[in-house]
RNA sequence: GCGGGAGUAGCUCAGCUGGAUAGAGCAACGGCCUUCUAAGCCGUAGGUCCUGGGUUCGAAUCCCAGCUCCCGUGCCA
């Protein structure tokens, strides 16, 4: 990130400057610049009352001294207030002077840009193949599209992989279960994966009140395994029948991978990893399963982490670490990232463990891994939505519905609308609606599925952003004249609400910066939430279309950086805008 | 048992890792459309930040104890 363009950074430099040249402030001080109330200042240095505090000085007296010592800029006044807060107060220049220069979303990508781009590898979505998608899945998706789009909006390489869970021991019974019955896997009716879910949830009543079934569906796995041709084109089939309804699910979402190396994709990679975690000791037999222990862990010294069952057979510990290998050997990735539930905690957190110990053991350098968890979408009943008893609602259901409802609203309003552009309206609202109310909640919380959260579109909704840049956009339409002269025009803020909507857009930076560091999209969700409300208050008070062209030069340069900050946080967050709500 | 997460306005949630008088949305109430899109704006009301201790200039945030809910804890993922 261009150091000038996150102004934390360019105070936190100037006051560092001159603390060094100051006889009683050492060489630990850490600034501590935040985000101010706005009746203080734009930003304040809380640094000042710990750094006394340590050195047993008074805060006051310290805190002045260090303002005294600053050399006056024009850019910002200071203030000390209270125990010992310096507030910085930006000048109107300074602040039409960060804004101007982002004329395109080049200009604002370059100024972002990462110093130290690295390969990162996103792993995301990941549903099991013969099943449909359920709203339990939209998490993962959601969250996994928009932070791929984040790290390359960074700059990072980002490399999206779907991680299928199309290999295992449920394809025991579907396959018998399928031959059982008979079915053709070319016939399966309108909606196949919910046909093929029916086949499974057959099968398993059959193998669980049949010796002779159970044992005929653990032949069929072993056929499976052992590549039988028959079982094989079954297999490959239902994979296919699986992604064409992933990907309409995708499409509507606009979601793309560039690989779905799904499960099965590393079956014959396992051996590998058995032999070498055994050849360096990392692993050991126990209780007729491959285990690794980790003594120096409180927890992982007596939990194991099984990579090989007692049968024989690999599980999703093993396919794990030779996903990871994979990912570290033939994609060079720096980092990797998994967005899964949060109940997989332990289990990523033996993995991390154990790879740690591999890679080292094996001479490589292990990728950065993060486990990006999110909280699980509760029922009624306060628990788990599960595929087993009642019926989550599906999640292209919820996608129709959410579509549904933003047509009623798009048709309402703007009457006589051809048809097409409407449910093209209504299709990029009512997504927008249903990703925003995910991502704009802390991850890692659970909640209560409920249509009325999922399908807002007032208040603190994705429809409230997109409409706050349509209204931009309207302006636009409407204007007579060059923008780009009028723009180069314009006069420093002035009123109260220029001044407060110039100042939400120098925030910008910090609102990415949080959202990387934490890898957590509801920081950005805030940020453009704040962002929209600056506009929406200001567009009520200060009308763009005026006289003077000084002035409207400057409204119509807030109006165009607002719109494009506020389309590319949305675009990061894999959310459409429009010309015209 | 052990480990983890959560508890903030009637409801749903923020709160930038210890900062100033705890903020939004929804719901409620009252204003604002012959003026750039009212999916909006302005205002009013609403709080023992689960409870009790502790740490200090300063705690929703940190430490201890307790209460409630959820999750994980050897052959599912």
């Amino acid at each position: 990130m261009n150091s000038d363009f996150d102004c934390t950074r360019v105070l936190e430099k100037a006051l560092l400057e001159t603390s060094a040249t100051l006889d009683g402030f050492g060489d630990d001080f850490a600034p501590q610049i935040r985000t101010a109330d706005e009746k203080f200042g734009d930003f304040q240095a809380n640094g000042v009352l710990p750094h006394a505090k340590k050195h047993r000085g008074n805060p006051r007296e310290m805190a002045t001294q260090l303002v005294d010592a600053l050399p006056s800029s024009q850019h910002w006044e200071t203030s000390i207030a209270g125990p010992g807060f310096i507030n910085f107060r930006l000048s109107s220049d300074y602040l039409l002077g960060w804004i101007a220069p982002f004329e395109d979303r080049e200009k604002l990508a370059r100024a972002v840009a990462s110093e130290n781009p690295f390969k990162a590898v996103l792993d995301y979505s990941s549903p099991n193949t013969a099943k449909q998608m359920h709203v339990g899945h939209i998490r993962s998706t959601i969250i996994g599209e928009s932070l791929a789009r984040l790290l390359a909006f960074c700059g990072h390489e980002v490399t999206r992989d779907n991680h299928l869970g199309d290999w295992g021991t449920q394809f025991g019974i579907l396959l018998y279960a399928i031959k059982r019955q008979g079915s053709s896997l070319d016939d399966l009716g309108d909606d196949p994966v919910a046909e093929l879910e029916d086949l499974y949830r057959k099968g398993n009543a059959w193998t669980k009140e049949d010796e002779g079934a159970l044992a005929e569906a653990r032949g069929e796995l072993v056929g499976l395994q052992g590549g039988d041709p028959e079982s094989m084109a079954l297999w490959e089939r239902i994979r296919e029948i699986s992604m064409e309804s992933f990907q309409a699910i995708y499409d509507l979402l606009g979601v793309r991978f560039d690989h779905a190396h799904g499960e099965s994709f590393y079956r014959d990679r396992v051996d590998q990893v058995y032999d070498s975690l055994l050849r360096h000791g990392i692993c050991e037999e126990n209780e007729g399963a491959l285990v690794v222990f980790h003594p120096e862990h409180k927890r992982f010294a007596k939990q194991p982490f099984l990579v090989r069952k007692k049968d024989g057979a690999s599980n999703y510990a093993t396919t794990d670490l030779a996903t990871l290998w994979f990912r570290s050997e033939e994609w060079a990735a720096d980092q990797v990232v998994y967005v899964t539930d949060g109940r997989q905690r332990d289990h990523f957190e033996q993995l991390f463990l154990t790879a740690g110990k591999w890679f080292a053991a094996e001479d490589k350098t292990l990728p950065e891994l993060s486990h990006v968890w999110f909280g699980t979408i509760l029922g009624e009943d306060n628990k788990a939505i599960k595929t087993r008893d009642g019926q989550p609602v599906k999640l292209a259901d919820l996608l129709a519905e959410a579509v549904r409802r933003a047509l009623v609203m798009v048709e309402e309003k703007n009457p006589g609308l051809e048809p097409a552009e409407a449910q093209r309206r209504a299709r990029i609202i009512g997504i927008g609606a249903v990703k925003y109310a995910d991502l704009s909640q802390d991850r890692t919380l659970d909640y209560v599925f409920s249509w009325d959260k999922l399908l807002a579109m007032q208040g603190n909704t994705a429809p409230y952003l997109q409409y706050a840049v349509a209204r931009i956009s309207s302006i636009f339409r409407k204007l007579e004249g060059d923008p780009s002269s009028l723009m180069e025009q314009a006069r420093p803020p002035e009123t109260e609400h220029e001044r407060s909507l110039a100042r939400k857009l120098i925030f910008f930076p910090l609102a990415i910066e949080q959202t990387l560091r934490e890898l957590k999209p509801h920081f950005l969700c805030t940020y453009l939430y704040e962002l929209a409300t600056g506009f929406s208050s200001f567009y009520n008070h200060d009308k763009v279309m005026v006289d003077d062209s000084r002035e409207q030069g400057l409204r119509l340069m807030l109006c165009a950086r607002t719109k494009l900050f506020l389309e590319t946080g949305l675009e990061i967050l894999g959310i459409e805008t429009l010309e015209e709500m």
